[in-house]
DNA sequence: CTGAAAGCGCTTACAG
DNA sequence: CTGAAAGCGCTTACAG
């Protein structure tokens, strides 16, 4: 009960067993140099009398080496980042690598502790999910230590690493095709679209609209955003501004306010798109506040991931980002570092697959609307 | 570009720039020795003017502590594991501590394979949600070598190490008394109730029904159960067994199919509980392709994740698992054996909190069930 | 309070 | 193919 933790079988213990030195012991427990076949038999029945455990802290300090990848996730308990880790265990675990794991809730500071500890128990690479894609001086210096790193989801600008990312653009668009292919013109966006150093919306719009936005350095709620544009403009279809909703946090609670101001208004949509999980939860407690019935009173699509779709009401059309993909590759591009390779830093982005749940409905006739007035409101919480 | 990794700086050179010994250095750097304020002064600016970061295998390699905790989950992409990490990463961040996580998807020879690597990395202990609760040598093995863990969720047969549960069959008899205050008597169960060497569902009714039951020892799932039992025993409401559904997988479309078989046949239930989210996703399929109403055709409760919950439809009811308090308890327990406690091992049990979204409706006359036939089946898939 | 020496458990050249 | 020696970057007694 209260023995102390017991002393870990050394090398050096089934070297003498054996009768072999430790370089040799060593030769063959660590499978590194050549030995001979009896001498191998020999010294793996001594290790297996003893239970012998290799120490792979004595390994890593020797050659440098941990065979660990860390991670840096906004956090872990989202499905976003929790398919992320999965994909990123899964190619780890085949490689007989590790993964430490940390959460930076996207504060910079945090992310810079995070990164410390890293580097400190010294990993042979990491992925991030940055928090500031500016300010990243210290993701710049572990890089430039030579500690490879590969960024999710967005992208650093100006930083020299491989990074792998959705096309968010493309999906939104093709969220937006889909919802107006059903004869849908209004159609509201519930968005984070929170950071964006260079001003109001409005502003963002016109700049988009003369193509003097570059994508790939945006946040992904803006890329979205993007798409959405785009959908309208090569529909022909004007943007009305009241329709396009800036929740301008990370909040469920606030896009539900939002959502609310959206749909109690003047000029309602007869569709909404969602640029995320918890901006869709945010808007379907909207809905079920205002007691709208889905799809009848209103088209609901969202970009999301694969596990929230699971828990989506059916007349609900989603979109799901490659989440596991994404994690999968970050971890292959990080390992391919880590053994060395040294070609040009690679910026992998990947499709959303359209696994689209529940089809969007078509736009009918006029005169619903008025079903559902305000009034209602509260009613479904009887 | 193809630079190698930049050798890091050491002790040894901060020693020679602050003009001190290596050991002196150590001390002020590592922060465990004396040292007088003139010479921590002048090592520390030698440290931040060569850029030093202290190498954390070199520290664990001597002090035989590693300041990390490995965590095998089952899978770290479900909302229940997902929550459950987090907890343990928040109070491992708070002491300091990384932590290193791997899946077992509840298979044990992986869970084997994961245990092995958490050893060979020298964690200072271990939190896993063990597979198999019979065999689980490598469990008491590790146990054996003076590596602390602590269980979660599930128990283990005769191990010597600490756990942190969830009431299980309070919160179900909690749920179960919920229905029944709202006038039903019909209550379905759809749960996974997989593995139990004992025999059949009806011996397991049996043994329970004359307190041969010992619900400590039981996997979860069985645990509910015994909730779902006791509540009807001590409402004076006899069990059917045709509504007692043991689904025997973890698999959302067996009980998708369950589910169907028990809704289309003859006495149907008027309420149905569910033991956890992914049941409950499978329950909800059904639900639709029935074309049913929530909660006027049927009345749904779940046990389940506050994740989860989020995306229950408004109607139905859930009481949630406390998953991040699991987390953060298990993460407390294993940081104070790893700091030398030596108490005897603890079994917290944590009640349920009653989370509930949406209120059970109370039971209404008769007449309505015969309003959704099977032949509306696959109605709502237009 | 500080330093010289030994050592944690392995791997790495270097001889043989 | 095998062994003796050195060493990875720290911490730990032990003298002073």
């Amino acid at each position: 009960m209260t023995e102390k933790r017991t002393k870990n079988v050394t090398i050096i213990e089934v070297a003498r067993l054996a009768g072999v030195s430790t370089a040799t012991a060593g030769r063959v427990l660590g499978g590194y140099g050549y030995s001979s076949e009896s001498i191998r038999d020999k010294v793996r029945e001594a290790a297996e009398k003893l239970g012998y455990r290799p120490n792979l802290l004595a390994r890593g300090l020797i050659t440098g080496k941990t065979q660990t990848i860390g991670v840096v996730a906004g956090d872990m308990e989202s499905p976003f980042y929790a398919s992320v880790l999965r994909g990123i265990a899964d190619v780890a675990r085949s490689r007989g690598f590790g993964i430490v794991v940390t959460n930076s809730d996207e504060i910079l500071q945090r992310e810079r502790e995070a990164v410390q500890l890293l580097t400190e128990k010294q990993v042979d690479g990491m992925i991030v999910t940055p928090s500031d894609l500016q300010t990243a001086q210290h993701l710049r210096e572990i890089v430039a230590a030579g500690c490879p790193i590969v960024q999710i989801d967005r992208l650093v600008h100006g930083l020299e690493a491989d990074a792998v990312t959705v096309d968010n653009a493309q999906g939104a668009k093709a969220c937006i095709e889909h919802v107006i292919a059903a004869g849908h013109r209004r159609i509201g966006l519930i968005s984070e679209l929170e950071q964006f150093a260079a001003g109001d919306l409005k502003s963002f719009i016109d700049l988009e609209a003369h193509g003097r936005v570059d994508a790939a350095t945006l946040y992904p709620s803006w890329q979205r955003l993007v798409g959405y544009l785009q959908a309208h403009r090569e529909a022909g279809i004007p943007v009305d501004l009241d329709l396009v909703r800036r929740v301008g946090a990370y909040s469920a609670e606030a896009a539900k306010e939002e959502t609310l101001d959206l749909l109690q208004g003047n000029g309602r949509p007869t569709a909404l798109f969602t640029t995320d999980g918890l901006m869709s939860a945010g808007t379907m407690d909207a809905i079920s506040e205002l007691a709208l019935d889905l799809p009848q009173d209103l088209s609901l699509i969202c970009f999301d991931d694969l596990e929230w779709m699971r828990f989506l009401r059916p007349g609900i059309s989603a979109i799901a980002q490659p989440l596991n993909e994404m994690g999968r590759t970050a971890a292959r591009l990080i390992l391919a570092r880590i053994n060395g390779d040294t070609s040009p830093f690679q910026h992998q982005i990947l499709a959303p697959s359209l696994r689209v749940r529940g089809s969007v409905a078509p736009l009918k006739a006029e005169g619903r609307q008025g079903s559902t007035r305000p009034e209602r409101r509260k009613s479904a919480k009887a």
